[in-house]
DNA sequence: TCCATATTTCAATTACTCATGAAGTGTTGA
DNA sequence: TCAACACTTCATGAGTAATTGAAATATGGA
């Protein structure tokens, strides 16, 4: 994980929508969910959905599968913990009082 | 840390200049790090700076102290970490392996 | 008081992001 | 084969972000 790749991973949940879908995506692990599900959900345009879902597989946060006629999306995990690996490491990596800050902030699930 | 100041904080680092200047600033602990030094190190004019510190400012990841002529600017550290502590919670709070991923991502300090 | 320094604010310009709706692609089933 | 479905792409427009240089503010020292 470089400093683009993490740019463009911030870039991409900086959005309430599409932080939404990461959201709803992290706790269906490798199965997913498809896109007009999803839709559904947000209600939000198939469209819409369409810019915000090419976003984040861009930035490599999720990742799709077609199936058929649908397309399945999932979270990219280890993606996602690499960046918040980029985060502690960039930002805490010499002050570890931000590390155990986020450490003891972070108490319960809440998806 | 709700999902407004979350959004808030990922659009505030989800730029080049303004990661740089966390960057700079984490290490520097509570001293911080005068106006114009941090134009010198990053080699951008004073306007420019201005515009990106009051973006960090706004979103609460950075904060400033006058001195006399100078302002020095500080990381909260705090808030950094409540940041990262909410995408801890949000995106592994129900998926372990996130969470273990950005552990073992986070090997060593580079700023 | 006046000039130099440190920083912010402002206005103008350019570039990017997002939403919308219409059109396009590919797949399934009648 | 054709209509319906699932999704993506495209074009347009609105709104927001970023860059630039000039002007403004505020402080310190000669």
């Amino acid at each position: 994980m470089d400093q683009q790749q993490a740019l463009s991973a911030l870039s991409a949940m900086a959005n309430a929508t599409r932080l939404e879908i990461v959201r709803l995506l992290v706790p269906r692990g490798n199965e997913g969910l498809a896109a007009g599900d999803i839709a559904t959900y947000l209600g939000i345009s198939a469209s819409a959905l369409s810019f915000h879902l090419s976003a984040l597989e861009q930035a490599g946060l999720i990742a799709s599968k077609k199936c058929s006629r649908q397309v399945f999306y999932r979270a990219d995990h280890p993606r996602l913990g690499a960046v918040i690996g980029y985060l502690l490491n960039d930002c805490c990596g010499a002050h570890p009082e931000v590390c155990t800050r986020s450490q003891t902030d972070a108490k319960a699930p809440n998806v």
